[in-house]
DNA sequence: CTAGGTGCAAAAGGTTTGCGGTTAA
DNA sequence: TTAACCGCAAACCTTTTGCACCTAG
């Protein structure tokens, strides 16, 4: 990544996190170009590992707490698919997720619409804040290690 | 739940998990009956000792397994809508599940269509198995927890 | 100046595994 | 008879917490 586009992101970052009365921090400016810098979907693990690059002294603890912040302020989200580790998505356009069985990575599918109350029977006194929509399946050769898996 | 329930449920149970090669043991009928008794979404933990209580020598390592087998044979589903422990359900009918922010309990919701590929652009090299909608909020008096918070 | 953040290490869930003994088929 | 299962305890993985030091505002 550019250093103008961690300027720009540095920028963004840093009224968002003052929105909320999180300070602005190199860590929380660090963690949120590397999911930036690639848009998957990582674990709080994988995050630490990339942030590491550039940042050895950076702590697992540390790195949760500036992804909790980065949620917290709304420039990254939770991405709870399977009983496995949370994974972070700094995608925060409405879409869905797709989580392969066999290699367990997660792709962004998109919406036809928003999935408004239109789907569901929410009974009367629910408040709902939030629908997500989550499908299962296969990748098949989408990525390296199903491809791998189809070839045998 | 009544003895001829039991033997229902048994009989059932016994023809599913020999369908998949597994075999019937008194843990396995004492845990589904369990889940079937409160039709709610209980984590491992509470299936634990709802389980003791008929069966006190029943151990968490073998919930774990019978949670396993019921779900392998179809009968038990996971739900996972949060971080935090993995929760069983035994209502196998298409619905979706409502998380209460406040409390943290689960509640079934019908649907009004089945969730299929329609309100979603799957990519087409992708095989779907299941499509999962979660809807979070508050479900403010439903419950006990809630009307204690309302109160406030 | 000081509330909030960092890094470390230890603890806390939640789940899985290894193993000797038991049991359903 | 014997592969599968049980119960126990220990290990494992992910996440949280306590604490001393540090730093942004």
């Amino acid at each position: 990544m550019k250093s103008d586009q961690l300027l720009d992101s540095g920028n963004s970052l840093n009224q968002r996190l003052a929105n909320k009365g999180l300070r602005f921090t190199p860590q929380r400016q660090h963690v949120y170009a590397t999911l930036l810098g690639q848009r998957d979907h990582p674990t709080a693990e994988e995050v630490f590992m990339r942030s590491k690059s550039g940042k050895p002294e950076i702590s697992m603890a540390t790195v949760y707490n500036c992804l909790d912040a980065l949620v917290k302020c709304g420039l990254v989200r939770l991405v709870t698919v399977d009983r496995g580790a949370t994974r972070y998505c700094s995608n925060m356009e409405e879409h869905a997720h797709f989580s392969c069985d066999d290699c367990g990575k997660v792709f962004d599918i998109g919406l036809k619409a928003s999935p408004q109350v239109a789907e569901v029977n929410i009974p009367e006194e629910f408040e709902v804040s939030k629908i997500e929509i989550a499908v299962h399946g296969r990748c098949k050769d989408k990525c390296p290690d199903c491809r791998k898996i189809q070839a045998n």
